[in-house]
DNA sequence: CCGTATTATAGCACTAAGTGCAATAGACGA
DNA sequence: TCGTCTATTGCACTTAGTGCTATAATACGG
């Protein structure tokens, strides 16, 4: 088992040498293949309306204020990375992930 | 149904007058239960040694760079709301989550 | 019909989070 | 020994995050 690993590892290492990816370990890999969330302003405002919540509850569950939410969906500021992760697993997952 | 709904509200707003609670939807109520994570530096530190990740792969996971993550374990930054929550998801429900 | 609570917007000012880059160093395998 | 991964440290910069106040529209109960 092991063997498939480091086999997978070279192979990952070759195409790296081409230029296919630029990270070489199995995990970097995978995460790779993960492409970064992005959301518009009116994203953010439709997600939270098709979940029927307001800013204030909708802030309470992200463990932000709900001064950021109004900016997010206003445009003033964008989310943080990790803010951007968070809101799409609330758009798969819903609500419920973050305090069950 | 909506009666009861009605008198847990009313429950809520005799509890506010009091000072106990300070919101007052039902919404609010529910989301109020749930405290707000917190993470000490080495708390993360342990939470992604437990995964088996290195920081730029848990950074490519929370997309966050791989500074920030370094920051939150040397305790140089403190992980922003939104972050505190998405790390509690991690926590519970594992890095595939965040990806799946 | 009036008063109250909810909801959202807008503006302001401040703190601190987030990021990038470069240099350094230990561990490990080819 | 060379190259890569890993993590640390320090610096400088941008901007996200927060709090507060005032304002306005809407909805609901007395």
């Amino acid at each position: 088992m092991s063997r498939m690993i480091k086999e997978a590892l070279e192979t990952i290492r070759d195409l790296e040498e081409i230029g296919v990816v630029t990270k070489q370990t199995l995990r970097d890999f995978e995460v790779q293949a993960v492409p970064a969330p992005t959301y518009t302003a009116d994203a953010i405002r439709h997600l939270r309306e098709q979940l029927h919540v307001s800013q204030a509850v909708f802030a309470a569950y992200l463990n932000a204020s709900v001064s950021t939410v109004q900016k997010w969906e206003n445009g003033e500021k964008k989310p943080s990375g990790a803010a951007l992760r968070l809101l799409s697993v609330i758009e798969r997952k819903g609500l419920e992930v973050l305090v069950a």
